[in-house]
This record gives C-alpha cells, structure tokens and sequence, in this order.
DNA sequence: GTCTATAGGAAGATAGAC
DNA sequence: GTCTATCTTCCTATAGAC
C-alpha cells in the first residue's frame, strides 16, 4: 500500500470510520471494519491510534465540526425576522432530508460519549457549541434590524438547540420530512412572535413580521 | 433457586435488564450481567428468552408502557389552560430529574431498534405512542374548557412529543435542570398563546389565559 | 426449571518480519 | 509505515445432568 504521513491516515481512517458508522451503527462498526473502509489493514488502524477509543474522539470532533460548519455557511439574514428564522431552519430541514444517517449517527456517538467515562466532556462540548452556534446566530439577527427580545438570548438558543434535536430525531424514527417541516414553520412564527418592538406587534396579534 | 412459572421470570428477567442497562448502558449490557442482576444463572436467561434480541423487544415494551402510565397519571385539568400545560410539564419534568438514568436508556433503545433488523417498528410504535398520548391530553383539556386551537392537534401533540424529547436529552447532556425548566415554561406560555378564543385575547398581545 | 460446563465465534490489541 | 499471524478476552448460545 501507498505510505502515507501519520496525520493524513489519521484523517483517513478517520473519515471512513464516519462512513461505516453512519452505515451500520456505531456498535457494529469494528476496527476490523473501519480499516477494510480505509483499504488498510488492521495494524495500520493501531499504528495510527492507540486504541478505538482514541478514533472515537477524533470521529466526534470532527462530525461536530464539519456539522456546524454546514449549519453556520446557510444562515444569512434575510428581510425580516420571520423570513430569516424560516430560511434558517428550511436549510437545516434540507440537510437532515439529504443526511439522515449522518444525523442519525450524531445521536449515537452523543450516547457513546455519554457513557464511555472521561468522555462525558465531548459529549457536553457537542451541545454547548450546537447552543453556541444558535446564540451566535440570533445575535446576529438582531445586530441588522435592532428588535427586542421578550427571552434572553441564551434561553432562546438553548431551546432552539433541543427543539431541532428532538425534531430530527422525531424525524428519523417516524419519518414524515413534510410534517416536521410544518412543524418548524410553526415555531419559527411563534420565535418571531417574541420580538418586543412594539410598533411591529398590531393589536391583531398575529403576522407581526 | 426457587422455581418459578415462566411468564413471572419473564417480568424479572425484564426489569432487571433495565436496572442494569440503565446503570451500564445497552452495549455493556451483556446476558450474563443480566441474569445476574435477576440472581439466576445464565442458562436460565436462555430457558425464558430465545434469544437476547428477543428480551429487547419485551424491555422496550415494557419501559414505553411504564413511561406512558406515568406521565398520563400525573396530568389533570386545571383552572387554565396554561396552567394544565404548566403543570403536565412540571410533573413531566420532575419525572426526568428523579429518574435520568430511565430517560437516557429510553434514547438508547430508540436507536438500538433503529439500527437492528426487524425493530425499527418497535421505535416507530414508542414515538407514535408519544405523539399519541399528548394529543389525547390536549383533547382532554380542549373538552373542559372549550376552544380553538390555530393548529391542528396532532400538529401540535408532535410538536411537543419532539420538544420534550429534545429538551430532555438536552438536560442529559448539559445538565442545569432548572434552566430547561424555564424553558419549559417560555414554551408552556407559548402554547397557551395558540388559542384562538377572542374573548380570551386581549389586545395587549401577551398573558392571555 | 435450574444447574455446570463448554462450544464457537468475534472483538481489540500486539508481535515481529519486511 | 505496512504487512500477516496470533494472543487474549469476552460474548451468545447450547448440551446434558439433576
């Protein structure tokens, strides 16, 4: 086989680990199984990590990363709030639609963590950054149309995070993509609905923005 | 060991394979643990189940009952309508903080069906029965005191069955039960705001019931 | 129905040649 | 760096006596 520097194969392995979980689950996937997705052989996995544990923790980091960089790349601010919430969680529905087993396999590896003691932290770090990414968002929402919120930031984000979480997830074991979009359609009016700013919330109480 | 009739080592069998599997985790969860945690030998794990696949099955549907019956129990009519809905997430909420350990193997079972062969409509009927029992409480509470709703119930009894989903793996992970209380709250209001009976919609836009 | 003992397989990790 | 071969452990499931 072609050598290759360490860190190269790291990433290798590392990508092809994600390709076979997301196929076949996380506790079905072996070592011998991610080296034959590599095309490598069984020592080369050992050589380049000491252990499974040890691709499971690059595995994690890099599925949270390369998620939130595709969360983060769709979402610009559009003309009003409603529209920009709405366009935000159609292209996160989008994703999902394209790519359930990754999603699918986000969950799995958020139990590992979980479960597997000393990882507990990727597992946290996981969410806090899905929060984060929100908060960050909402931010920069109302940096362009100054609006108030009836909810702190923090709050908002937080329940946007677990909301869209429990959706997919909904999702990936009912399935029924058109439902849970209308569903998304529903909440992003109701996240529109806590602006504060008075001239834009008529006493018909609805269709504020 | 004391003999026992089949169908009552089955029930034993069963709910020591959640304690255990609420304590290990699913994958560390072995037959052997098993029929330890029931005081009883390995052979007669085998006597009552064909095979550990076919104690899963009985797990799962015995912990969605049990979960169901619980939440139902707990949630009655009260004065308001946002007062219902605060108090059935309050009781839910009360029923995650005591029992994590139960609510996290419930999201581990999830993706075991998910992932096995021939379960996946075991985790279909467990979310269907989720959605199912909210709407029927949203029903219970529309026949007190009648009114409208601006979305369909089982628009919304998924909604919720998604969202405390969501929250309550959020809390898993993060922790700070108190926060999610408080979002639960925000939500709870949120709810209460879809109400389409005039009367009950002053102009002031918020705190309508 | 329950037991002890074991078959049979697959997993993670290592040894040592190249 | 990469290979083949193997060690060790632990699992599910079965056999057969009581």
């Amino acid at each position: 086989m072609a050598r290759m520097p360490l860190a190269q194969r790291r990433r290798q392995l590392t990508e092809a680990a994600i390709r076979a979980m997301a196929r076949d689950g996380v506790p079905r996937t072996t070592t011998r199984s991610i080296a034959a997705e590599a095309g490598v052989s069984l020592s080369v996995f050992h050589y380049c990590f000491d252990s499974k544990q040890a691709l499971l923790e690059s595995v994690i980091e890099t599925i949270t990363e390369h998620y939130l960089a595709v969360v983060k790349e769709e979402i610009r601010p559009r003309a009003t709030l409603l529209e920009t919430v709405r366009a935000g969680f159609r292209a996160y529905w989008d994703h999902v639609r394209a790519h359930p087993a990754e999603h699918m396999l986000t969950y799995e590896l958020t139990q590992y963590a979980l479960r597997e003691p000393g990882f507990e932290h990727l597992a946290r770090r996981q969410h806090e950054l899905y929060c984060a990414t929100y908060a960050e968002l909402l931010e920069q929402v109302g940096a362009g149309t100054e609006f108030g919120l009836r909810v702190p930031v923090p709050v908002l984000a937080r329940y946007l995070a677990a909301m869209t979480d429990g959706l997919t997830l909904n999702f990936l074991v009912l399935g029924d993509a058109a439902a849970a979009a209308e569903i998304l359609d529903m909440v992003a009016e109701q996240v529109a609905g806590l602006v504060h700013d008075e001239r834009l919330l008529p006493s018909s109480g609805r269709r504020p923005l």
